[in-house]
DNA sequence: CCCTCGAGTGCTAACGTTAACAATGTTCGA
DNA sequence: TCGAACATTGTTAACGTTAGCACTCGAGGG
C-alpha cells in the first residue's frame, strides 16, 4: 500500500528505527550510561535508570543485535546442523535445543543438509562460523560430523547431539545398547527362538548402538544371530526389509525405529500373518501414535528433547570454559500389545488364527 | 587439552582469525579492493583479483556476517516463527523454507513458540527483530500471528505460512477447502448417509479450511451435519474424539489429520468395528507411514515443503520490493483401504464380519 | 595535442555498540 | 578538615565491513 520511497537517512525525520543515540539524547545522558541501563551492568542511580527506561519504552529502543555482536565477539546465537528435521528424533532434539537456548538468551540458527557426505557436513559447519554464531550442535549422524567437527577452529566449539561429544564413546551410546538388549531379552523371554533385526541406516550411531544391543543380547543367550536388515527409517524401507526378514521366518522382530516397525507390521498382516500371534514387532523411539496402531506397538520410549537441552547445556557450558557432564539418559521398554508368545508351530504358512495364549515354546 | 589462555589483541600472533586488513597486508592491495573480490561487485583487474584470492584461500579468510549486516542494514537471515516444529506440517515447512532460503544465500533462524497466545508469538517476532533478521515467516496459525504481524514494522516483512499473507483470504486456504469437499464427496459417493468430522484446533486456518470443506460438500448434498469433534492433532486425542463420534453412530468419518486418524482407527478397533467394513476413515496430511498402517489410510496428500518454498520466495520478493504470486496448491486425494461402501445396516452393534462389497446403500 | 572517459584502485567516513579509562562529585573515617 | 574510596557519569577508541568519493592512469575523439 505505502508507496516504496527510499528512507533516505535525513537526520532527525521519518521513523528511523531509534539507536542508543537517540535514546541518550531523549534521555539527556551519555550512550554509555543508556548501554548500562540497556545491559542492566555497571552501576547507574535510580533517577537516571528510570529516565533512561521511559525514554527506551517511549522509542520503542531495541539494540542491534549486529553491532554488538561485533564489539562484542558474542553473538548470543548458536547454530544447528541438522540432518532432516523431519524425521521424529532429530525433529524433537531440534525442540529441546530451541527450549535450553531461549532459556539462556540464545537464538538458535539451524542449517539443514540433505545428504550425510561429510562434505556437506563440513560445508554446513563453515556456513555457521561464517554466520557468527558463538557454537554450533551436530544434529546429525556421527559418523558424517566427526571429521567435519575435529577439522573446525579451537575457537568454535561444537557438540555432537547423539554422542554429546566427539571425544569418547559416551553415555548415551550406551543406553541404547542397554534399551535394545532390554528389548531383546524380552522377545526371547516370550519364547522366541531367535530376535530377527530391521535396522536404520549403519552410519548413524543410534542405529550401531541399537543392532549392538540386540546382537549381544542374542550372543550372550547362545542363540542365532540373523542378518540383519537395513532400511532407511522410512515405512517403506521397513516394509521391504519386514517381506524380506518373515520370508526367512521370522517370529521376533526387532526393528531400528517405530516408522520401520509400521511397514514391518504391514508386511506382516499382507502376508496373512497375525501380529503378535504369529510374529512378534518391536519398535524404537515411542512416536506418540505407536499406543494407537493396530496394534499397540511395543517400543522404547526416548526422550529426544531432554538430549537436545543437555546439548546446549554441554555447549553453553564450554563457552564459558566450563565442563558440564551431560550425564546418562535412560530409554525405557514400553510393552504394548505387538509382541506376544512364540507361535507353537513357527512356519510360514499363512495361517489367519490368532492363537491366544499359547504357551512358551521352550 | 589446550590451557585457557586468554588470547589477548597482540597484533600479528597467535591465530586470530584473519580479517579483511590481513588479506589485503598480503595481497599487497587495500581493503576496497579485497572487500570488492569479496563481494564480486565492481571492476578488478584479473591479475589483482588472483592474487586476493590466493591470500583469501591461504588464509582462510571469512568475511565477519555481523560487521558487513551492521554496514549493509541487510543479514542475509531470515526468520521462523513456529508453533511446533515436531508436528508433520510444520516440520515439513520449515525444512522447505530452509531449502529455499539455503539456495538463495539465506540462512535461517528459528523461534520456537511453546503456546499461541498472541503475546507469545508477538515477542517471538519481536525477538526476531532484534536479531536483525531481514524478514520473517510464521508457521504459526494464523490467528494467533496475524495480530503479532500486523502490529509489526512496516520494515520489517512477514509471510503467514499457511495463508501465504495477511491480506485477503489466500489460495492454500481454498485449496484445502476443496480437498475437504472432495473427502466428503467421495465417502457419501460410498453410499455414506453423512460424514462426521473429526476436527483440528479451530484456532488454526487450515483446521477451519478442512471443516469447512467438509460442512458445504455436506449441505450441498442435502445431508445431516453432525456436531463436529474436535481434536489436538494428536492421536490420543483422536481417540477420544472417534469413541465419541463412533457412539454417535458414526459410518465415515472424515479426521483434520492423519494422526488423529489413527486414533479414530483405534477406537473402532476396540469397539470391534472393522475398518472400512463398518465405519471408513479418512485422514490429512498423508504422512509416510499412511501407506503401511492397518488398514492403509485414505488421505490427502499435501505438499508441505512446496508452502515453505512459495514463502522465502514471497518473503525475499517483498525484500527486494517485488510482489510475488504465491500461487495455487493442489492437495490430492489419495484413496486406500481405510475406506469402503457403507454397511448394510449402519447399527452400532459390534458385528465383527467384515461385510465384503456390500451393496451401496441409497 | 588536449580533453574526456572509463577502468582500476585507494582513502575516509560511516554503521551502532561496548571496553577502557578519565573525570566528576560524595561519603566516610581519621 | 583532608584524603581515600566509592558511586556515577562521560570521552575516546575500537570492532570489521562497505559506500562514496577522489585519484591515477591509458585510450580514443576532436
Amino acid at each position: 500500500m505505502s508507496p516504496p520511497t527510499d528512507p533516505a537517512p535525513t537526520p532527525g525525520e521519518g521513523t528511523r528505527t531509534p539507536v542508543l543515540a537517540d535514546v541518550a539524547e531523549l534521555a539527556g545522558v551519555s550512550q554509555q550510561t543508556v548501554s548500562r541501563v540497556v545491559r542492566g551492568s555497571g552501576s547507574v542511580a535510580r533517577r537516571t535508570r528510570e529516565r533512561v527506561e521511559q525514554a527506551i519504552a517511549e522509542l520503542g529502543y531495541q539494540p542491534n543485535a549486529a553491532a554488538r555482536a561485533l564489539v562484542t565477539r558474542r553473538s548470543h546465537r548458536i547454530g544447528v546442523v541438522a540432518a532432516s528435521t523431519s524425521l521424529y528424533g532429530p525433529a524433537l532434539t531440534l525442540v529441546g535445543v530451541q527450549e535450553a537456548a531461549r532459556a539462556a538468551g540464545y537464538s538458535v540458527t539451524v542449517v539443514m543438509v540433505s545428504d550425510l557426505l561429510p562434505t556437506t557436513v563440513a560445508e554446513a559447519f563453515q556456513e555457521l562460523r561464517g554466520q557468527t554464531v558463538d557454537g554450533a550442535i551436530a544434529v546429525v549422524p556421527e559418523d558424517a560430523s566427526q571429521a567435519a567437527v575435529a577439522a573446525t577452529d579451537a575457537a568454535f566449539p561444537c557438540v555432537l547431539a547423539p554422542g554429546l561429544d566427539g571425544a569418547g564413546v559416551p553415555d548415551a551410546y550406551w543406553s541404547e545398547v542397554a534399551a535394545a538388549r532390554a528389548v531383546t531379552e524380552h522377545l526371547l523371554a516370550l519364547g522366541h527362538r531367535t530376535v530377527h533385526h530391521v535396522g536404520g541406516p549403519v552410519d548413524w550411531a543410534e542405529s550401531r548402538a541399537r543392532s549392538t544391543g540386540w546382537r549381544t543380547a542374542l550372543v550372550e543367550a547362545r542363540r542365532v544371530v540373523p542378518r540383519p536388515v537395513r532400511g532407511d527409517w522410512t515405512a517403506a524401507s521397513g516394509y521391504r526389509a519386514g517381506r524380506e526378514v518373515l520370508a526367512a521366518g521370522a517370529t521376533a522382530i526387532f526393528c531400528g525405529n517405530d516408522h520401520m516397525a509400521i511397514g514391518v507390521v504391514r508386511a506382516a498382516t499382507e502376508g496373512g500373518l497375525s501380529v503378535p500371534g504369529d510374529v512378534s514387532v518391536v519398535g524404537f523411539d515411542d512416536v506418540p501414535e505407536a499406543a494407537y496402531l493396530n496394534p499397540p506397538l511395543t517400543t522404547v520410549r526416548q526422550d529426544f528433547t531432554e538430549i537436545g537441552r543437555r546439548c546446549v547445556r554441554v555447549l553453553l557450558g564450554r563457552l564459558n570454559r566450563r565442563v558440564v557432564e551431560p550425564g546418562a539418559l535412560t530409554p525405557e521398554l514400553v510393552v504394548r500389545q505387538s509382541t506376544g508368545p512364540a507361535p507353537v508351530a513357527a512356519v510360514t504358512a499363512a495361517a489367519g488364527t490368532d492363537a491366544p495364549r499359547s504357551p512358551v515354546a521352550g
